[in-house]
DNA sequence: GGACCCATGGCCCCAAAGGGCCATCGTCGA
DNA sequence: TCGACGATGGCCCTTTGGGGCCATGGGTCC
């Protein structure tokens, strides 16, 4: 089964999200009607099993579209946003998308537009959810390293050999290959060239050698 | 000496861009004014000592400012734009946003403000060229390789020890060495790490290793 | 035709990495 | 206090990787 895909909505206009919602269910999505920002925040967004995204309403009662964009990026949250407004500008739909908003469409909107945006923004989140779930999986590879197999590392990955970790630590080459050996296993690296890869995914240790000119 | 920044400016309106090249030279920067999008197609945008950008009038006598910049896109030019206009929309400006512009501003535009943007795209491209400058370095090492070099590389980076690769390839380790040798003289890597990270920047095999669950 | 590059590979040797076995300390939690 | 674990390291042996030296054969370019 195709894991469920979530559109949330949230929109002060319960007619119009009605509307809205039974397009998305047609299209095959699960949609969820918010008629808030803080209604939707208290939910916060969670969609368990597959990628989703937000249809906005840019000018509602109390909070509007762009300050629950603003506070969904700073909680950290990747749910791609779609913004529908019945009266924008230029500044607020520029800065919308400055911050990564998918779209930004002025209402009426054919359905066929909305479904469009919601299709990307979807792909856009599986992406994302995908990169993540590969970055937090190399993460909690990391948070198993010893401070000093992790130390040891990145000298490993910066392409050091281990006579010469051994010598910029004060150590011995047989600890090293020890602590090496350790970090090989922790993250579940079968050669050096898999454990660069994994340490790029985390972000680590950049560039093993000088930059080209 | 800084590396001459420049701003191309793209405006019919030749008091507009008298006005604007005065602002932008009053920042710092070296202002280009060209009075319509052929002129500036023309010139090609070459700003060969720094970074640069493009100041683009929206509404222009013949090609307007979002084909332009759809134009420069298709001929691959890096140079950020930003959006000047009198009488924008919003589909036009989240558009331009989609493709990448870095703003998209509705005149009249304080000085303050354009000088931000300017300064923002100039930073984007400097980083843009960074990256490009590493990326083609390596382009250039790997244009070097030989077919067979190359094939032996996208082993060796997968984390393959010799032996296999020899195996797989129906040769010698012998010669495998030899190969991987070459690679490492011609890539300029000191390492295995130096290697894979190299290719990486020029989006060479992906992936030493299966995905993390 | 000679210079050069590429692909191939045998022989040999050394350096480096991997790993087993064992041991000592020190810390920390049960 | 015992046991787990991290850090350290000696000894030893095997597997790999790196290179030198040399050779053959096939192309290509002046």
């Amino acid at each position: 089964m195709t894991p469920t895909e979530t559109v949330f909505i949230v929109d002060d206009d319960a007619t119009f999200a009605r509307g809205l919602s039974r397009l998305v269910r047609a299209a095959g999505w699960n949609p969820e009607v918010f008629s808030s920002a803080a209604e939707f925040l208290a939910h916060g967004g969670r969609c368990e099993d597959g990628p989703g995204c937000v249809i906005l309403d840019v000018k509602m009662p109390g909070m509007k579209g762009p300050e629950l964009h603003r506070t969904m990026l700073g909680r950290g949250m990747s749910l791609p946003v779609i913004f529908l407004t019945g009266h924008g500008d230029i500044p607020t739909s520029v800065d919308a998308m400055k911050l990564g908003a998918v779209d930004f469409l002025e209402k009426p909107v054919p359905g066929q537009v909305i479904v469009r945006a919601v299709r990307a923004a979807l792909d856009r989140h599986a992406d994302a959810l995908r990169r993540e779930s590969e970055r937090s999986e190399v993460e909690s590879r990391l948070a198993r390293l010893s401070p000093r197999e992790r130390e040891v590392m990145t000298y490993v990955i910066a392409g050091r050999l281990n006579k010469q970790i051994a010598a910029d630590l004060g150590i011995s080459v047989k600890t090293v290959k020890a602590h090496r050996a350790k970090v090989m296993e922790k993250m579940v690296a079968d050669s050096l060239a898999a454990l660069v890869d994994l340490c790029r995914v985390a972000g680590v240790g950049q560039r093993a050698q000088g930059r080209p000119t």
